[in-house]
DNA sequence: AAAATCAACGTGACCGAACACATTAAGTAT
DNA sequence: ATACTTAATGTGTTCGGTCACGTTGATTTT
């Protein structure tokens, strides 16, 4: 089944089925019945390979996205996802244009976005921050009408086509729950947190899944907060960790609702590393280094290559198809430990070394 | 860059870079290097969606792999993943055949296969049963040179092009470290095994890898097997693991080595139930089930719906551009709870979504 | 020397859809 | 009655390869 098939039974040309497929217009109410008639009694879909090659449209993605460094790998994972992504489906019309922008700057932040514009892409994918100025930015996007899909971080009230990323909440749930089942009944937990983390709303919803898990449970739990000031000074943090581990000697795990789980799990001194489990977030080098040391046990990963990847695709199957995503585009919670780190991001380590080989 | 750019850089017709690009042979050496010279150069690839619009040759792709039933929807998942990748890969002239069998009936088998010769495929995706046949039959594959993928089984010792599928030793190993981790040091585990499973190499396999642990880790684990003559008579099963359970008192763990820990979890009497930590294999509807019902703690994927797409997609490549597969394509190693469950498999589920609904 | 052979290369139809442009026919303005 | 719009539809080129077939010129055969 071609159009042209189509054309011949509905008796018309291939440009009056092609103006009914894509609704180009033009095409008298009689006309078109009878070709959708026809198009849904042979099921025709339109061959995707042949649509690629004579599409002359080209399509622009651009990409915002926070910087990585040595200290904190953590976007090149989706960084990378959307690279590959990217090659794909560079034979369908279109680029990608990757901006980046410091977490700690907002006015960076502001600048990327200006420059992102200036590209005049047909959709966005953004990986939101600074509340405040996102509202701004994100205001104006919606007059421009251009898509734009938040990849990772989630921001409700906003007319975002799609959101890619894990449920926080079910993934703080799923934290405790291990937790529970390692520790067993009356666990005494030490939950570590980052004072610039403190009105992150995805850590927030780690932690409102972590303790709804042990309400909903029932659970008698005694759980320890201590806030990190600074990341910088690490003898504040290992002394202030190690005094609340050696006066609460009933601490058996800890929980760290971010990717800095490896940072504080190597300032755990030997006299009160105990039987200690610990559970955090993200599978980076250094995360990935401590659950190979046993610092660390367990590790909910979020496949955030992956998330790069399908915000991209999905992105591409609007604009091409106009096929409109979920909302909610959720994430594995996967569970990592030292026996099967090697088994995921497997799509990750391929993409690499494919890319770095060129 | 297309072909005609290389083409005129050349001096030569497109109809020659075309030939040096698929070794298609009848072109003189000067000319090839020349050519080879200038394509690698300008890093020219060949646009893929164009070649295949053009390409007339059918690939026909042939699959052989285990029937499913209420009782046991096990190979349903990599069936949906084979239908998946045979639906993308359409466009591209591949035609996917699926043969099924009865794991109960080598004959069933044999028949199989040979239906499957007649459709005379390019590439053939098995799940291999009963060593002894499949040595005879896998020989004769050999002679035609056809080649084949091993999907979820490994054996060894054939020129397989690939296996696509979990490292059962890795996956029996991480089992032991979960119920470790749960169950602290000493710790007491039943492990119910299968009459016909026992010379399963799967699950020989992942028992290796739950004993290799333990001996790793150099923990004195006491270990009680029961095996299960058949499945059939339920109450023989629920006295035999019950009555090991009363007469062990400090059991608290229990490893199914295959994908019947749903069944064998329901049986456990609840007077026997104490906090038992259950974990087994195979996320079945039965087994997602009990793992809801609090009767397993852990299942292990292996994300069987994407290992039946990967043969697939692997295989296509092969066939359309030479591009060879590893040996060996591992599963991920899947760690699934009654938290996680509904985000794993995600793929699966829409493509069922789709695939039924038209 | 004419005929046959063959390696090396060129040519052009074709794959199925997209889209700019051309054409038709019916209605409206002058 | 003629010119002009305009909605509706047809036509032909193009996208970048693929491959069967045609063409060349040099070498070998008879």
């Amino acid at each position: 089944m071609t159009i042209s098939d189509i054309a011949k039974l509905a008796k018309v040309s291939t440009g009056t089925v092609d103006r009914v497929i894509h609704n180009r217009g033009g095409v008298s109410e009689k006309r078109e019945k009878i070709i959708n008639d026809i198009i849904k009694k042979n099921n025709f879909k339109i061959n995707s390979v042949a649509s690629a090659l004579a599409k002359t449209k080209e399509y622009k993605i651009a990409t915002l996205m926070p910087t990585y460094d040595d200290s904190d790998m953590f976007w090149e994972s989706p960084f990378l996802g959307v690279k590959k992504a990217s090659s794909e489906i560079k034979v369908f019309g279109f680029k990608v244009i990757n901006h980046t922008y410091s977490q700690i700057d907002y006015k960076n932040y502001l600048d990327s976005f200006e420059n992102l514009l200036k590209d005049k892409p047909n959709g966005i994918i953004i990986v939101p921050a600074f509340n405040n100025q996102t509202k701004n930015i994100l205001k104006r996007l919606e007059k421009t009408k251009i898509p734009y899909i938040f990849l990772n971080i989630n921001l409700k009230g906003f007319n975002n086509l799609s959101f890619v990323g894990q449920d926080s909440f079910k993934s703080g749930y799923l934290a405790a729950k291990l937790l529970h089942t390692c520790l067993g009944k009356n666990p005494q937990i030490l939950t570590v947190r980052i004072a610039s983390h403190l009105k992150n709303e995805t850590i927030l919803d780690r932690i409102k899944g972590f303790d709804g898990y042990f309400l909903d449970e029932q659970v008698e739990c005694t759980s320890i907060n201590v806030i990190i000031k600074s990341i910088k000074n690490k003898d504040s943090i290992s002394d202030k960790i190690n005094y609340t581990l050696k006066s609460n000697s009933k601490i058996q795990g800890i929980f760290v609702p971010s990717g800095r789980v490896g940072l504080i799990s190597k300032l755990v001194n030997k006299h009160n590393q105990r039987n200690l489990k610990v559970i955090g977030y993200d599978t980076t080098p250094k995360n990935i280094e401590c659950l190979k040391n046993n610092k660390i046990t367990f590790i909910i990963s979020q496949k955030s290559f992956n998330q790069g990847y399908e915000s991209i695709i999905h992105m591409s199957e609007f604009l091409l198809r106009n096929i409109s995503p979920k909302k909610n585009i959720f994430s594995p919670i996967e569970i990592v430990t030292k026996e099967n780190f090697e088994f995921v991001n497997i799509y990750k380590q391929e993409f690499e070394e494919f890319y770095y080989s060129k």
